[in-house]
DNA sequence: TTTCAATCGAACAATATGTTCAGTAACATA
DNA sequence: TATGTTACTGAACATATTGTTCGATTGAAA
């Protein structure tokens, strides 16, 4: 990829977070996007088809990029035979903690919902390789698919909650919030 | 108020909540909301400042409607001292199969997080009188803000998933894996 | 150095927003 | 029924946003 093109792309993702960090997605125009990046229309639209594609390709980066480094550094440890207090989820909320590419603003800044819609198509995946983790009773009688969105939705607003409270609780007080709610 | 505005008013928010069953709220135009309501530009802007307070006022206007209405139909029964089974909840998922206002479209639509804030504003009430009926082992470890957040949002998670389940469920078999899932 | 691709900037049509105003119709009241 | 008031119409308006186009310019890479 020619540096030129890496360089532009960044900035736009840059402006586009940090925009993203003060107001809605739907508030934000591309002059703005452009002007805080700093490069030409024409070039925004060479790069993105609109706006909504930017937003899509910034939460496949995103989310690529922490999903990756996670399986990456636990591959190791056969990560997917561990206990809930070693748990995939707990490092996850790890690398939260480390906040790269600013992931956190955009969790909790108002409008994320479709933020958070990448964020649970890639926890879906996690979830339900890791469903034995929690097996209990009430896992027999709810139907599957309720049970996993159950999870899903306890986990993202665990982090949510996290974020807003500042973060003030460690990765394991969390990790153990999380699996005691769910 | 006069009939005049009544109608006006009415006819603005039924063609907007057709619009929103169909698509996004950030898609829709003034345009086609007075198109649909067959009024003047300039009446839309006489009831409404902007789309986002039209928005606003439906919130109010069908919560309001609904949170009453179950309050009136059950003040003579005590409610508020009853045990899970023919808890409040359960009272509102029966309310929600009736799906007046079509408050079903709106709830299960894919751009609707400022509906669901104001439906998790009016539960937070519900849930708080409510704190008794959750009271278990792990109510007393989790910090109470992080329980009541957990409850609130499952049970809109349970909604959700009953919706686009198509309400197979009966109420009573939902307020059940509700108190289940918590 | 030469070739090629990315960017610039300016202009463009098309569409959306929100305001204004004079004219018309519906309302409440007496 | 007559009267004053209020809501609605429709059209025009300035302004802003979107997405496209094109020739000129710059930077990368061979």
């Amino acid at each position: 990829m020619d540096r030129r093109q890496r360089k532009t792309r960044e900035a736009i993702f840059t402006a586009f977070i940090k925009l993203l960090s003060v107001k809605d997605f739907s508030k934000i125009t591309v002059r703005e996007i452009i002007d805080g990046a700093d490069v030409g229309r024409a070039t925004f639209y060479s790069h993105f088809e609109t706006k909504d594609f930017l937003l899509k390709e910034l939460c496949e980066e995103l989310f690529c990029h922490i999903f990756d480094a996670m399986n990456a550094e636990n591959n190791h440890k056969h990560i997917f035979e561990c206990d809930a207090p070693d748990s995939v989820f707990l490092h996850l909320f790890l690398h939260l903690q480390k906040n790269d590419n600013n992931i956190l603003e955009l969790l909790s800044s108002q409008n994320n919902e479709l933020f958070l819609q990448y964020f649970k198509i890639n926890l879906r995946e996690l979830v339900k390789s890791q469903l034995p983790l929690f097996e209990s009773r009430k896992s027999n009688i709810l139907p599957e698919e309720f049970w996993i969105n159950h999870i899903i939705y306890t986990f993202v607003e665990t982090v949510k909650w996290w974020i807003n409270n500042n973060m003030k609780e460690s990765p394991e007080t969390i990790t153990e919030y999380f699996f005691l709610a769910v």
